[in-house]
DNA sequence: ATGAAAGCGCTAACAT
DNA sequence: ATGTTAGCGCTTTCAT
């Protein structure tokens, strides 16, 4: 049935113009009104689309940016792709998917990265996300990190505000009283999970505080399921627990529960990015809330940037969010509701370039 | 930095051969050993790499497989993709996204579809998916649907045993003893959605029961709720439900408890999907498990039969599934459990063509 | 405003 | 085994 898809000739035969004239009709180039409309209809007729490989080819844009993200069972990131693949769609893009498993050899999956000439790569949460980086970079393709640094700091890159996020939740939590802290860390090489584990012991040692005690998640179900047994097991169990994501905040909230203690009142949770579910009555999170419109709107500002040529920043945007209490963490005193009937803790704004 | 990619032309002249050469030393042609080394050598020098846009410009092959989806918050989604992505990734292809959302108007979107030149297509519970699926299939481009079908039986496609699935579901449910059912059912135009409530309606009557009623869900959160409140605020509520997926199921079952109702005590819930929370302590949920790895390694086949020009079949291949039980549907009598911890109800293998 | 011609980077006959 | 030649389908000078 598939002769052969037809070409920009077949249509230029058809309308008795030149191939350049084709061309001119689909690229919003100047032609006559006469011509167009014959050659719309000549193109109509025989089905034609421009073979945007072809195209890419003389122009060498290909229209085309690589995501490139490790795992999807984490909620938050089919949220920031379906946003992603809005966001680009309407500015022309596609995104093709590269999902990495922490592979040994990364060398085939730059092969493709490199190989199809893509405009641009968003590298999120990625392993080997510098070295990645690094090599997109020196093939001359534009490269945004999100939620995640590069090392060699020549990419820029988007993250939430993690240290405001972290800190926030320290005091939020000092406020409410709480006086044994621990954290639930993610993947050591993971520069969202240092960045919150940091200011957030350091928030808490400035106000006078013990240190937390530090259970090691690594962004896992499980991990996290572990380390709060641990913690809540030990004979000084901490009372306030800040899981450095959802997910595994999620997983302290059930944890917690099977072991006869009730989130929000017998101890406390919370938890950073405010996935979908974080907001079901069965988990009621009360958690950082990453803005996610706000990181998109950024990353494609970056990624439109660096391919209209224009001098591309190699700073990391860090965006504020904002933390939304819920009743997985005890209340301080004076706690306002907003109009969205969601508690608003005053967090100073932060939505600066560092 | 970026002068210029290197091209096989200059890896050629480097290694003082032709850039036929080097085409065939890049795609397991026959070179010589010395010229095979001197070619990768140079290549590596130059950091050289086959530009892929070009050459599917002459194979006619893009190596890149269209996925069409609406949103991802169904959690049974994220899933899909990742174990898609991993195996077309090992059979050398990568996954192009288009995020569809029930869009007024979807030519622009054909057009890209259509304008990469693609080497299929993958529709997975997409609006207008037929409309699509014959479009594509007019300009040569492989289709499989997935979770979905053809109105036009025109492309093949995997789904599911929908009608095995809720009529086991149907079975465990009148073996609970209950006596009063409802179905909460996804969009209108939803094939999946269709197909369980009509094998779960003829099951029930089959059995002399009386006919589900009926709350339409839409496959949201919102939608099953609501759906949910009005069933157990009639005067006679169901005392089982079926939920055409887990997503809804999920939301029903928080609905139950909301109205101080004990799902699995109380009245019984059901979902269909088996996603990764359905697991969670939090619910417990009973649930239809689709086997997503054999549906996978179906359209897979499927694709890369088309791809290869062997005859495409256009059935769509129903992969059975089984019924994961869990606590949120009271057991009848007689349950065995399996290796795993979970218990296992008698269903009929199927698993055929149809 | 339009067409002719060149070329993007590659592969695929077709020699040799 | 290797090189030469001719495209793949498009855009883009450059003339006219």
């Amino acid at each position: 049935m598939s002769s052969r898809p037809p070409t920009g000739s077949d249509v230029a035969r058809l309308a008795r113009v030149s191939k350049s004239a084709v061309s001119r009709a689909f690229t919003g180039g100047v032609v006559s009104d006469e011509a167009r409309r014959r050659i719309l209809a000549a193109a109509r007729q025989l089905k034609y689309r421009p073979n945007l490989t072809a195209r890419s080819l003389t122009t060498s844009q290909s229209k085309l940016i690589g995501v490139a993200i490790t795992h999807l069972d984490n909620q938050f990131y089919p949220e920031v792709i379906e946003k992603l693949s809005d966001r680009l769609a309407s500015a022309g893009f596609r995104i093709v998917l590269f999902i990495t498993h922490a592979e040994a050899n990364l060398d085939p999956v730059l092969d493709e990265l490199l190989g199809y000439r893509l405009d641009g790569v968003v590298l999120a949460s990625t392993s080997m996300a510098s070295r990645v980086a690094g090599e997109c970079l020196e093939a001359g393709v534009p490269v945004v990190m999100f939620n995640n640094i590069d090392l060699n700091g020549r990419a820029p890159g988007v993250t939430a505000d993690n240290e405001a996020g972290a800190a926030t939740i320290a005091r939020f939590l000092i406020a409410g009283q709480h006086k044994r802290f621990g954290i639930i860390t993610g993947m050591a090489e993971s520069s969202s999970s240092v960045e919150r584990t940091r200011s957030f012991v350091d928030t808490l040692v400035a106000a006078g505080m013990q240190p937390p005690q530090i259970g090691y998640g690594q962004y896992t179900f499980d991990g996290a399921e572990k380390a709060m047994r641990a913690f809540l097991n030990a004979p000084e169990p901490p009372d306030a627990i800040f899981c450095v994501n959802d997910h595994m905040a999620l997983a302290a909230v059930q944890t917690a529960r099977a072991m006869g203690l009730e989130p929000g009142k017998d101890v406390s949770i919370i938890g950073f990015d405010d996935v979908p579910i974080a907001a079901w009555p069965a988990f009621g999170l009360t958690t950082y809330a990453q803005p996610v419109k706000a990181m998109i709107d950024t990353l494609v500002e970056h990624l439109v940037r660096a391919l209209e040529g224009r001098p591309t920043l190699t700073k990391t945007t860090r965006c504020a969010g904002r933390l939304v209490i819920r009743s997985s963490a005890r209340l301080p005193d004076g706690i306002q509701i907003d109009s969205n009937g969601l508690a608003i803790w005053p967090t100073q704004a932060s939505d600066q370039t560092s």
